[in-house]
DNA sequence: GCGTTTTTCCTTTTT
DNA sequence: GGAAAAACGC
């Protein structure tokens, strides 16, 4: 061996460097949280390149986000010696199946301009879908809606929706209508969501042999990041990609599947051994992240799942210091006090990198409020991301209009915005006339502005807009991308639009707009076009935007999968919020929430600290009064953790004042009485254990806090959070209760059919 | 058809 | 507590 080579497999750990250099068939890599999974993978690529003689663009390796496939690309090309051929490719699922697709999209009807529809287009799509099919939003919401069409979507080809999709739902036959009308109108619009890049790209190999013989040609060597989070599709496309004898090198971690929303399929990787014939499995049990104890924690809460491969993570780290538990009164302290912590740590100068990690993208505003009086500076990902803000998508919507004329979205978008006398009511015009004559939105608007017999009122407009687009549209290839989207928002009345507005808001905005045109000058000196921009803007997602030279970033515990921190604040570790009040029903999506909380308590290298707050303000009709803490909180020997008592403070009475909640008289509060918190004892006994904890209440502090927890009442008694059974309604969810005279008036969320107010007594609710 | 004010509803998690 | 829809007045 090359001198060379023994260098870059010195750093590598025995199984490391077995997973490394296996190049015997399909292998599986089980790879514990901070196991090196990374480095197995960069050097894996390496290997193959420079010890096995394979060419580069033989390789693809799929990871999960885009800045992932960027810093594995930039780790191997440093370690590459010069003069190869080519380079591996490197890129997630979604870039990938848009790259295929946009080479071919002509075999499956759709042309190379194709749009990708975000989910703001997509519920709009299908709130027009519902509307046309009379459905109202109070049976089913449009972003629900969404949601379940996604999962059916990337669990079925398109060629089993009829059958196979929603196959398990008791409404199937209407989802599968709304499936159905929804696919229409984005074909309609030359336009694909997330989940058609993966499902047409599956079609395109599975069903034209040439297409799928030469990827696989292509493809000798793939590598797949994150197998854990693969949704049925992405399987299915991996089994396309390769052919035996496969090398396939899957790496994952069962513990760190947190998509099961989006149709991860745990199954993936607990079944891949009968997948994949003659499959070599092996395992990373060594962290070199952590601390012990940190590692201590983190194994015994993933511990109580049952749907798991044992395995034992261990690590030659000092054991460093006691997870700590800061218990708070509210939200608004629950920041404060991780505030002072940061300054605290801050003031001992070390260079350490912070994250505050939460379950909901709402319960970062205390933290940047309190981080902003604090003069910490603090990156924050996800929430209003850059290409989220109205303006931008304003104009990414232009360009969208301009490759693909289909993209009725996009028009529907920006037809009026500057205003330029296109209103609604022609917009209504537009559409019927659309959907009579089978045309596309922007076909209505041609023939409109063209039509001799209209008002010049409703017509002019139209013509401008229509001239603008069409000159525009011209222009755009032959020029050069930053300079074409300076000159465009110029010319669409965009910059005079702010202009004129002269508000802060608007000089901002103005501001976000030159920065998009800065950012399109970078990409452009790497040789990118309006359409890679384009795919670049809908495809990004909010880690990709993570900067690791920031010292404290805030994100949701999904965006935080794959990076690593000294200091990790988990916050908001309550029962309804973490695990989420969504998931308390069933036990799936329960250990679900468990890898989540592993996944988040993993991040931390040196320090880990997890938070609640007793009192939340929230929106919630499931919130109930006090909180109790998060049974992953429980679950930690108390050996390794340590609680700290974020006092009680004299804002406690206006922590407890959601306005749902004020309209609630004070005697019908009452705690939630449901067997999801079967678990209070323990969590109370486990909190006295540990000394501080819940004290005991006692004096003035009582009389401004909620009734202690009493009985859930008699068989007449509904408080908020009750669910209860009704003969014609189904399943639901008492929102309020409200006495009048000897009547009890009761608001109900029903799941399958929206609110609806009853009264008691004639009600025949039955509680479940 | 446009701009301002009022009301409503909301909150899982993401490519 | 704030964005988006609806309502209202011009």
């Amino acid at each position: 061996m090359p001198a060379e080579s023994m260098d870059f497999l010195a750093g590598l750990n025995p199984q490391q460097r077995e997973a490394v250099t296996f190049t015997g068939g399909p292998l599986l890599v089980l790879a514990g949280a901070g196991s090196g999974k990374t480095r197995v993978i960069t050097h894996r690529i390496v290997y193959l390149i420079a010890e096995m003689g394979v060419r580069p663009d033989h390789i693809l390796a799929v990871t999960f986000t885009n800045k992932a496939a960027e810093e594995m690309c930039q780790r191997v090309l440093a370690m590459l010696p010069e003069g190869r051929s080519g380079n591996p490719r490197l890129s997630t699922f979604h870039s990938l199946c848009n790259r295929l697709l946009r080479r071919h999209a002509a075999r499956l009807g759709y042309t190379s301009d194709f749009s990708i529809y975000d989910s703001d287009d997509q519920s709009k799509v299908m709130k027009g879908c519902l509307q046309e099919m009379s459905i109202p939003e109070s049976i089913l919401l449009p972003r629900k809606a969404c949601s379940i069409v996604s999962r059916a979507k990337n669990s079925s080809r398109r060629n089993e929706f009829a059958t196979r999709a929603f196959r398990d739902h008791r409404d199937a036959d209407l989802y599968r209508r709304v499936l159905a009308l929804y696919d229409q109108k984005l074909r309609a619009s030359n336009a694909m969501d997330f989940d058609d890049l993966l499902l047409n790209a599956l079609e395109l190999l599975e069903e034209h042999d040439e297409v799928r013989l030469r990827h696989q040609e292509q493809t000798r060597h793939l590598l797949i990041d994150e197998y854990q989070d693969t949704n049925r599709l992405q399987y299915l496309l991996v089994k396309q990609l390769t052919q035996p004898p496969y090398d396939l090198c899957a790496v994952g971690d069962e513990d760190q599947s947190i998509y099961r929303f989006r149709g991860a399929h745990l199954g993936n990787i607990l079944e891949f051994e009968k997948d994949f014939p003659n499959v070599r499995v092996m395992k990373l049990e060594q962290n070199y992240r952590s601390t012990q104890r940190i590692l201590e924690a983190a194994s015994s809460v993933v511990r109580n799942n049952r749907e798991r491969k044992e395995k034992t993570l261990w690590t030659r780290n000092d054991p460093g210091d006691l997870v700590r538990c800061l218990a708070s009164n509210s939200g608004i302290d629950e920041a404060e006090a991780v505030g002072k912590v940061i300054l605290a740590l801050k003031r001992d100068g070390l260079d350490d990198t912070f994250a505050v990690l939460y379950r909901t993208n709402f319960q970062s505003r205390y933290f940047e409020e309190v981080f902003k009086r604090n003069a910490i500076p603090y990156t924050i990902l996800g929430g209003l991301s850059f290409y989220a803000r109205a303006e931008i998508k304003d104009l990414i919507a232009y360009l969208r209009l301009l490759r693909n004329p289909g993209d009725s979205m996009a028009l529907d978008r920006i037809i009026n915005v500057p205003a330029r006398g296109i209103g609604e009511t022609t917009m209504d015009r537009l559409r019927t006339h659309a959907a009579e004559q089978g045309l596309s939105l922007w076909e209505s608007v041609e023939a409109f502005a063209r039509d001799p017999e209209l008002s010049n009122r409703a017509c002019c407009p139209l013509a401008g807009f229509v001239h603008l687009v069409q000159q525009l549209r011209m222009e755009m290839p032959s020029s050069p991308l930053a300079a074409f989207l300076e000159s465009m928002a110029e010319r669409i009345g965009y910059v005079k639009m702010l202009e004129e507005e002269n508000s802060p808001e608007s000089l901002s905005r103005l501001g976000n707009i030159e920065e998009l045109v800065r950012a399109a000058h970078e990409w452009e000196g790497q040789g990118l076009s309006v359409s890679d921009f384009l795919d670049q803007a809908s495809l990004a997602s909010d880690s990709d935007n993570y900067d690791s030279k920031s010292h404290v970033t805030l994100m949701t515990l999904h965006s935080a999968k794959g990076l690593e921190f000294d200091v990790v604040f988990l916050v908001g570790m309550e029962e309804g919020l973490f695990p989420h009040g969504q998931s308390l029903q069933n036990h799936a999506d329960i250990e679900e929430e468990r890898r989540l909380c592993y996944v988040g308590m993993t991040r931390a290298r040196r320090r880990l600290y997890l938070s609640w707050a007793r009192f939340r303000r929230t929106f919630d009709p499931f919130a109930l009064g006090e909180n109790l803490p998060s049974r992953f909180l429980s679950e930690i020997p108390a050996t390794v953790l340590e609680t700290i008592e974020n006092g009680y403070s004299s804002r406690e009475s206006s922590a407890w004042s959601s306005p749902f909640q004020a309209e609630v008289p004070q005697k019908e509060r009452k705690p939630y009485a449901g067997k999801s918190y079967d678990s209070v004892d323990s969590m109370k006994e486990f909190l006295r254990r540990r000394g501080g904890g819940a004290p005991a209440r006692s004096g003035s502090r009582a009389a401004a806090l909620p009734p202690p927890p009493t009985d859930p009442g008699g068989p007449n008694d509904f408080p908020p959070g009750t669910r209860v059974q009704h003969p014609q309604f189904g399943e639901g969810v008492i929102l309020q209760a409200l006495k009048e005279g000897d009547e009890t008036k009761l608001n109900i969320h029903f799941s399958n059919f929206g609110r609806k107010k009853l009264i008691q007594r004639y009600s025949n609710l039955v509680k479940i």
